[in-house]
DNA sequence: GATGAATGAGTATTCATTCAT
DNA sequence: CATGAATGAATACTCATTCAT
């Protein structure tokens, strides 16, 4: 009866804010982005389509804010001791945390692979160097280059496999493809892998790469 | 005056439809199969809507035609002696292979990727068992399991890296991983790599695997 | 400043769909179903074609809508005291509802008689025993047969025309046929026949029937 | 190998006029006017679209053509002795003519009952008093006109129910349109009514009639 | 006479977005 | 804050008809 505070305000509007992005990556990752539409989307959170318009201004706002969150979770998770060098013990679990990640947030990781893959969405929204595509702000290709740099680092540092012709950046290249064919491999499979083979696959990796 | 001759009928149906399929298929790679229209494809090919619908019925049956197309053409090229065995020459052979096919067919590869990707339109048509994307009539899935037993073939046989723990499914999986992941790089970067770093990665992966 | 209430929506989809309703009747009627387009009916209606899909999935969802609405008007007319038995007066009560009818819903049932004859539009929609075809949920069929059983009866127990080979049911016929043929012609002509000629003709079937 | 004379040429354009003709009657009758079209008539007579519009200017001329053919055959089927007057004999002869024709050519009647109620067909070719619709050459008006003078006729001079107020013009309007409904139930109903039952209507309407 | 490639105007339907209430 | 009616531009697809050969 009493009025609400702006305080109760500001979270009933955060309430609604992430349901609907919840809905809406759910339906993003199965459907799609264009098949997914704005009345699925508001039917599905039990809130109007003018509502929806209310939280974000366009679909593709919806789509960026949701990329931004799920980037940001992840690279929270990811950033461990934020101090810019990986220890052999935190390859190891930058490893680890990167296929539970894929397997706790397959959704997310399957809209991710959709939306870089869908041209019209991905290109005209992010492409051109509009750094639209943000973790908690700051543009996703500051970040992918920090990430690439800590791994020239560390396959600089590390003992095994100091073959004569051994290249760092070649060493980081081939463990990024490698990770990003496993992961598209997995995220498009329907339960093809179950948790052991998951886990051999890592530690596969952890050997070759570590 | 004299009509035309069937043949000749035949050869003008040939043409217009190797016509369309490659504007459509430089469409669908670069604009994304919802983004490209009927309309845009026509127009670009200097005929009108209805001749398309002549050719092709649907735009569905459009882009199962340019896959059935082109993975046949994929398919003749890697097929070096049809044998099933993989000689470490063979092997080399086919990782050039790909590698000259990701370069020279990457309009089609980038197609590929985000087709398999993009729900709704690769499940919605090949999805289900239905086998409707072939390879000159063989359904794709077989020559998927053929090249992966080949290859675990080859795995099982090779000298190097005969640790105690060598298990050739998983060096194939590695292997296969490797490839996707940097197929999809190399795909979807617009001249990202010259042609020096394309051999390059080429030799890593041929001192890795081979 | 206020929302509108639930109520308020309720009563502009009612009038609106009445609306909607009412223009296509009269196209459906004067111009046939399928030269009817979409944009016909919106342009005459005053409303966008968009709206239209939102009171009605598909234009042939529009016409069994209209369908639905005339034949309960008519079955809600036509029924008079629902005791499945007709006497003499209220026979002649039918048939002037009949004529009636005929007269003040001719749009209507010249639609009714075009639909029945027009393949694919009646006999995709409602053919195949699909009871598509309803008058406020009860399939016209029953209707029909409950129809046709209180005549059968009305004419086993009339005392007129007690001919030797007197068949109930083939007086039943006959009469249905007659004023099946009538209606066709009544329908059919434009401004052919006068208010007085309707009451002859009238009075003719009662004269034959009754 | 010799060149065809000119009386083969023509005979060869009337085949392939009838055939044509053939075809496309089967066609609008089962699946109608609108849903017929000149590639489906043309692929079934084994033609080519081109020769279809060597033969008849459009689709509705070819319409025409039918109907003009088929009333003709009806008509000569009908006139017996052409003098204008209708005897018992004859009149029963015509009923019975009507009956027969409505099983011989029932996919005839079918499309003669479809057309007329079908607007943008019927009203736009032969509406307007545009006469487009005859009987080897006459207006269909004319036909009509002069067969309902007949019966008039017929039914003046005929003994049988001569009561007071007995209207030889009502008696050939409820005679007609008993037919008509008869005749529309009949040739929309797929195989009803066995042979049995079609003579015993026949038998009761000459009863009452002649 | 005969063919079928080519056209283009027309059709139903969808959906992100706006806005009065 | 909240609703859903209303819009309109866009899209795939159809088909009678024409015409070069």
């Amino acid at each position: 009866m009493s009025p609400r505070t702006p305080q109760q305000f500001r979270e009933i509007r955060e309430e609604k804010k992430t349901l609907i992005m919840d809905v809406a990556l759910e339906h993003f990752s199965n459907v799609g982005f264009h098949a997914t539409t704005i009345n699925h989307i508001a039917r599905h959170a039990g809130i109007s389509k003018g509502l929806m318009y209310n939280y974000f201004s366009s679909k593709e706002e919806l789509l960026a804010a949701i990329l931004d969150r799920s980037l940001t979770e992840v690279y929270n998770d990811l950033d461990a001791d934020s101090d810019g060098h990986l220890s052999e013990d935190e390859f190891e679990h930058f490893i680890r945390k990167v296929f539970r990640l894929l397997h706790e947030k397959k959704q997310f990781w399957k809209l991710i692979f959709r939306i870089i893959l869908q041209p019209g969405v991905f290109e005209d929204m992010f492409g051109g160097g509009s750094d639209k595509l943000t973790v908690s702000g700051t543009p996703m290709k500051a970040f992918s280059e920090t990430m690439m740099s800590m791994l020239i680092d560390y396959f600089k540092n590390r003992k095994k496999y100091p073959g004569e012709d051994y290249d760092p950046m070649m060493e980081m290249f081939m463990f990024l493809n490698t990770i990003k064919g496993f992961s598209m491999t997995y995220v498009l499979s329907d339960d093809l892998y179950n948790d052991d083979y998951h886990e051999r696959i890592l530690n596969e990796i952890l050997k070759r790469y570590k």
